[in-house]
DNA sequence: TCGTTGTATGCGTGTATAGTCATAGTTGCC
DNA sequence: GGCAACTATGACTATACACGCATACAACGA
């Protein structure tokens, strides 16, 4: 049983909806964003200062973020803190971690065994 | 405990391999590539036949698939014959949609209870 | 209301890469 | 070797988007 029953190929739509997740975790930018935020929430100021990146574009990638929900942000005064729902986003870098570790092994044991 | 230990930022080497292996799945032929393996091995034809792309395209695309080691392949005279290593990928899909999932409920509860 | 501070957005540029075509390389068969 | 079938790759185009700058917009305080 897999992501959409046995044996079948998800819909275009599916397919869409999945890439386009994925494409936010395909840059480095909102990967780091996304890990300042797991430290707890935090203002805009902090995270240029903790990033280096402009104010404009750290705008443009938490809002993507906010789009798809990974990050939620309330105001305080004018100022806006945000913070991550990090719970998902780190189960799957784990499983990739997890994955990558496997991979070295093996890496590892075949130029041993060579 | 995370990615990188508690409360910690992974480094940008870390980051970088997180976001390159998420830009993998990002691209929609290549979703739709691993989806086709999951029901079984394919040769290149059959997967022509059935995504429709280029043989050139198709091939650029397994051949990333498979330096991440999210495909093999072995000959059979001389066509080659590809098989995915889909457990990740589902697993990975599995929790977005779970999310997805949870989402859109949650949008369905507020505008049911507004 | 006006100035100040903080955030969003229009615009432009540069870069990465998806996707195609033509072609080179590879494997097996005669 | 020479031919046929299959796959990989160089060259090219088109498109998406990261990123910065300038600026418009929003929220507070005097």
């Amino acid at each position: 049983m897999g992501v959409a029953g046995p044996g079948s190929i998800p819909s275009p739509e599916l397919l869409d909806e999945f890439s386009q997740f994925f494409r936010l975790l395909s840059e480095p930018a909102r990967l780091q964003l996304l890990c300042h935020l797991r430290q707890g929430p935090a203002d805009v100021a902090s995270l240029i200062e903790a990033t280096g990146f402009s104010q404009s574009h750290i705008s443009r990638q938490l809002s993507q973020l906010q789009r798809a929900g990974l990050v939620t942000c309330d105001r305080d005064g004018v100022r806006l803190i945000y913070r991550a729902d990090t719970e998902l986003v780190e189960e799957l870098c784990d499983l990739v971690q997890k994955r990558m570790k496997q991979r070295l092994q093996q890496q590892l044991d075949q130029l041993q065994t060579a």
